[in-house]
DNA sequence: GTCAAAAACGTTTGCGTAAACGTTTTGTTA
DNA sequence: TAACAAAACGTTTACGCAAACGTTTTTGAC
């Protein structure tokens, strides 16, 4: 049988008020008292029901989080951080995998509002930004990560994009390169269109002119790298910039297949998985964009208990900067330029 | 102010029961009835509460999975496959990460199994088995995954260990390697002493003498793959055995460091990342062991699905089959030897 | 010794749901 | 048209806990 908290009172010879108040410490009780609960409680091997407790209070001390894709390094080491800071603060979290498709965000978002979780993290793989806020109980916590929409009703925390990619475009067109090509993943991704547009501004800007035969849209359902750089190499770039890790690990080999030498027959900026050795080994031989995923994550579990205390706090954004590092400089460049 | 059931029969002008038997189709109800709740239902937008729903059946349709490490890909990719068969299930998945930490594991499994998922799937980091047994509540569903304990208390899933290492040692030794060294990961999994010990069986039949210097254990923590290789490689090692893919890839940027080829200069036989386009990189220099992730995750939601529905079932054990692939051989070879 | 305030604890209720148990309605057969 | 089964739904309770509300006991100031 279940030991309840009214065993353990009986057992404590006190009321289960008290059994509760001394659990949750929501009002004095003696010590003399709280010793006899505690023995109790041991004695019983009482375990509060999680359960009856969230059924209670309203609150599950839990954190969703629906991400596109959990077996792409980069959301994956976002799970750990954001786990990492949720854990010490008491708070669980739950996992949604979408596999970037539309009706399994919604299907989650769905699921996990109604009375799962306390709040949602949520990296959207959504198009619309109506569809996605319509789907978003009035008041319920929300932080978007990542990924982001136009009408800012969310607090979001997301990184640069523009930035490193200007500053990799310039740096590029500054060593001579004239036909840029650029890699972007899904193009409804907010994440996406910032690149891709800070790409188009720093051609221009440099001189340049903008190709859209240099601009590819890569992902690993439809369009592999492959088909993106072959598409690119008809065009005989001389350089080509990657806009995510599984991108440019895709490109890295697939330019080694075809006998280019990076550096040297081509020119490659690559958005790099945080600690990943695959990327490391090529630091000397590509720029690297490396996104702040810890810092994101933590912040994200940051935000998202802030709003579930207080659901009317004003909507926050932020935005972190990634560490741009192109190879072949100063290791002061490399370490401490963000 | 939230809709509740009661709101849902008042509107619908009937009881709550027939609500809740129209949601969960667990009597009878009329068309004519089942229309006018649905038509409540929508109308008022109520969505059933979760915590109330869980507190009254005591189902709380979600499992853990505790978990050693979540940015490795291993794990990352298996907590895709058994969340992607939960989902299917109508289950939720929390995930713990205990960064092959005792007392985080200890932590997690109490608090998980307090009532807050309906089973647990763990890759336990534990040492001890009668540890590991203590924390699990007597009757509470649990399934051990990839990593196991000689006590055979639990169901388990896991991979095999010993077929490959055994089979890669032979054909090392086939070729003419003497000296093969490997590299374990932490010394008390179960998954190393498997894998260590069909090493030595290795060795030994195949007319070889076991060398405890050319045994290592890395870890991400503080023993790093570089480390062990000083150590193999002041022994003149002509083969290495790397057996996880953080090991292998470490391994793989190490030698390329210090010049060494692959194939050429030393053999390299790794554990390979599931899907890695590093890995597949390095496909015709090193012989890759790729163990069944996809599947081992499926199956081990299957099985703690089957636990929880009869937490009496007897316990389960399987062993999954990892493919060896040889490089240089031909392709029927590759592909359909498991 | 009186009295008020503070300290320390008890009684009771209600959260939203599922299901046990019970009732009414409808249809069918003799 | 009684008799009864089956169909279709309603009433009520209990799950375990937290907290609102209430009571008793202790303390110490006069």
């Amino acid at each position: 049988m279940k030991v309840t908290i009214s065993d353990v009172a009986k057992m404590a010879g006190v009321s289960t008020a008290t059994v509760s108040h001394t659990i949750n410490n929501t009002r004095y009780v003696s010590s003399e008292t709280k010793d006899k609960v505690y023995q109790a409680i041991s004695e019983l091997g009482y375990t509060p029901d999680a359960s009856a407790r969230s059924f209670r209070t309203g609150k599950k001390k839990t954190i969703g989080f629906i991400v596109p894709d959990i077996s792409n390094k980069f959301f994956a080491t976002m799970i750990e951080s954001v786990e990492t800071y949720l854990s010490q603060q008491g708070y669980h979290l739950i996992i949604a995998n979408t596999k970037e498709n539309e009706e399994r965000e919604e299907v989650n978002i769905r699921l996990l509002s109604a009375g799962l979780v306390d709040g949602l993290l949520i990296a959207s793989t959504m198009d619309s930004a109506e569809k996605f806020e319509s789907l978003i109980p009035a008041g319920f916590p929300v932080v978007l990560v990542d990924r982001t929409f136009d009408s800012k009703n969310f607090s979001s925390l997301c990184v640069s994009n523009f930035q490193p990619i200007y500053r990799s475009v310039c740096r590029l067109a500054g060593k001579g390169d004239h036909k840029i090509g650029i890699i972007g993943g899904l193009p409804r991704l907010s994440t996406t269109k910032e690149r891709i547009s800070a790409y188009q501004q720093a051609v221009t800007d440099c001189g340049l002119t903008v190709d859209d035969n240099l601009i590819r849209y890569g992902n690993s359902l439809e369009n592999s790298a492959a088909d993106c750089l072959d598409d690119l190499l008809d065009q005989h770039c001389d350089a080509i910039i990657a806009t995510n890790g599984l991108m440019a690990s895709d490109t890295i080999m697939y330019l080694h297949k075809k006998g280019l030498q990076l550096a040297k027959d081509i020119d490659l900026v690559c958005f790099v998985d945080f600690n990943s050795s695959f990327f490391q080994m090529y630091s000397n031989q590509i720029d690297s964009i490396v996104q702040p995923v810890e810092e994101l994550g933590a912040a994200a579990g940051e935000q998202i208990l802030k709003r579930v205390e207080d659901p009317e706090a004003p909507i926050f954004e932020k935005v972190l900067t990634s560490a741009y590092r192109p190879y072949n400089l100063p290791n002061s460049w490399n370490h401490s330029d963000r």
